[in-house]
RNA sequence: GGAGAGGUGGCAGAGCGGUUGAAUGCACUGGUCUUGAAAACCAGCAUAGGUUAGUAGCCUAUCCAGGGUUCGAAUCCCUGCCUCUCCGCCA
């Protein structure tokens, strides 16, 4: 949620800005609903006063032994006045309030125009994609001999589901043994196991609800719970209606959790292959920090998980993302993309944004400052370090022999009792 | 799942339906005193919204949440959520 005094203050500016994301701000709506917005609360409160203020002399007049039935009639009309005055108020908030909460952050300046992928700007390169004196496969092919079954997931469950066996499911723990390893032993992160089923409240905070629900797996519970669709969304909501002490800032948690996401309107990509899943798992990366440091907070984030790909060897590149691409509360997102030689392109295998305020405006996340001992807000930043399925895929894909088998990467051979290498 | 108890400010903990945004203690901040510190004493110390040029003043809301009764609710009633104790069940 945007800052309803920025809107107020500086409407124009703000409309051209989030013209960079493609939204056009309704002016004309939100400058009639705020005045009319301002008249009925001036006229709310100023009832309210009212009343209080006879309430109070009435029981004044009582204790002092006097009749206070004509201070009764006097503000008999008063309850009714009030009451109607009140529904209003109420009801035009929640215009206010569903306005307010549909239009998106602002994206950062230095974010590109543009529509959709075609307009990303590329950052920078890592490592050159491997050169194969033979044809690589995709993992799908790869996976077949070696443990990665799609058919039996799918008589299990449905499409876009996985089942793998032996030591292909065993590095897919490896990855993600030495990522949380990587982030809370040399990167600073706490580590934290958090509960995959959250209420809504927890997803309006992050701003999954209420625009995304067909993105989510909703419970057949009597509570409105949900699946998490990342680990974003319980770790940062740690955060709601609090006011954190400075000396805890900056606030940084990695968390290792399945995620789910139902897919809706994606029927037709990536259908082939555990790159897009209705659950995968993911080490989440999440930082809390005051707001003059959530710029160079993105870029350390940034930083931890591209480490994750260095380490690993895999040739990626780190994308900034174009206005039209960007996420419904991202100020600005960095993608890394890990080359795929089985498709011969690079694919996004973490996605890194600083939302600035926007979601701890929602979910009211605050750290209270010394110098002023007032609350601020906080900005989050949070970015996957990094999606542990992809990074089986692509350790997979470039790590292929000719026979098919697959070497293990230096890092991942102790979690893996020494194996060198998988093979049929 | 069954039975009971309870949710008040950073913490602890009062609070007959009436000037209670809320006693008191602790913690915290400033001051007096002191060579300095402690103690003692004095003062301050919630959050959000509105109005406004304003971090001034004024107004409104908030004692788990949502409804209700009332001129007036922290206080009474209903519903929900959460916590604790006991029993049952269970990784």
């Amino acid at each position: 949620m945007l800052d309803p005094q920025l809107l107020r203050n500086d409407l124009d500016a703000v409309a051209e800005k989030l013209l960079v994301k493609g939204y056009q701000l309704d002016k004309k709506q939100f400058l009639d609903l705020e005045a009319q917005r301002k008249t009925l609360q001036v006229q709310v409160e100023d009832l309210r006063s009212q009343r209080n203020k006879a309430s109070r002399k009435i029981g004044q007049t009582k204790a002092a032994g006097e009749d206070i039935q004509p201070l009764l009639d006097a503000v008999a009309s008063l309850g009714d006045e009030l009451k109607e005055s009140e529904q209003s108020l109420i009801s035009l908030q929640e215009k206010l309030n569903d306005l307010l909460a549909g239009i998106p952050n602002i994206p950062h300046e230095s974010v590109p125009a543009g529509n959709d992928e075609s307009d990303n700007i590329e950052l920078r390169r890592w490592g050159q994609p491997g050169t194969f004196d033979f044809e690589p496969k995709d993992h799908v092919d790869l996976g077949a001999a070696l443990g990665m079954d799609f058919e039996v997931a799918a008589k299990l469950t449905g499409s876009r589901y996985v089942v793998m066996q032996g030591a292909l499911a065993s590095m897919h723990r490896a990855l993600t043994q030495f990522m949380l390893d990587t982030h809370s032993r040399q990167n600073g992160y706490t580590e934290s196991y958090v509960p995959y089923i959250v209420n809504a409240d927890s997803l309006l905070g992050t701003g999954q609800l209420p625009k995304f629900e067909e993105d989510l797996f909703k419970l057949n519970t009597e509570h409105d719970n949900y699946l998490i669709p990342t680990a974003e969304v319980p770790v940062t909501n740690i955060l709601r209606d609090e006011i954190i002490s400075a000396d805890l800032l900056p606030f940084k948690r990695v968390a290792h959790t399945p995620c789910f996401r139902s897919e809706a309107g994606s029927y037709g990509r990536d259908t082939r292959g555990m790159i897009r899943q209705h659950q995968f798992e993911k080490v989440e990366l999440v930082q809390a920090v005051r707001a003059e440091e959530s710029w160079q907070a993105l870029d350390e984030l940034t930083g931890h998980a591209e480490g994750i790909l260095q380490a690993l060897n895999l040739p990626y590149r780190v994308v900034n993302l174009c206005g039209g691409d960007l996420g419904f509360g991202a100020a600005k997102t960095h993608d890394l993309e890990v080359w795929l030689p089985g498709q011969q392109a690079y694919r996004e295998i973490s996605s890194c944004t600083n939302f600035e305020s926007f979601q701890a405006r929602r979910m009211q996340a605050r750290w209270r400052n010394p110098e002023t001992g007032k609350p601020e807000l906080l900005h989050t930043i949070n970015g996957s370090g990094l999606a542990v399925g992809r990074t089986l895929v692509a350790v997979m894909e470039n790590y292929q022999q000719q026979d098919g088998s697959i070497v293990v990467p230096d890092v991942l051979r102790t979690y893996m009792g020494g194996l060198e290498k998988i093979k049929a």
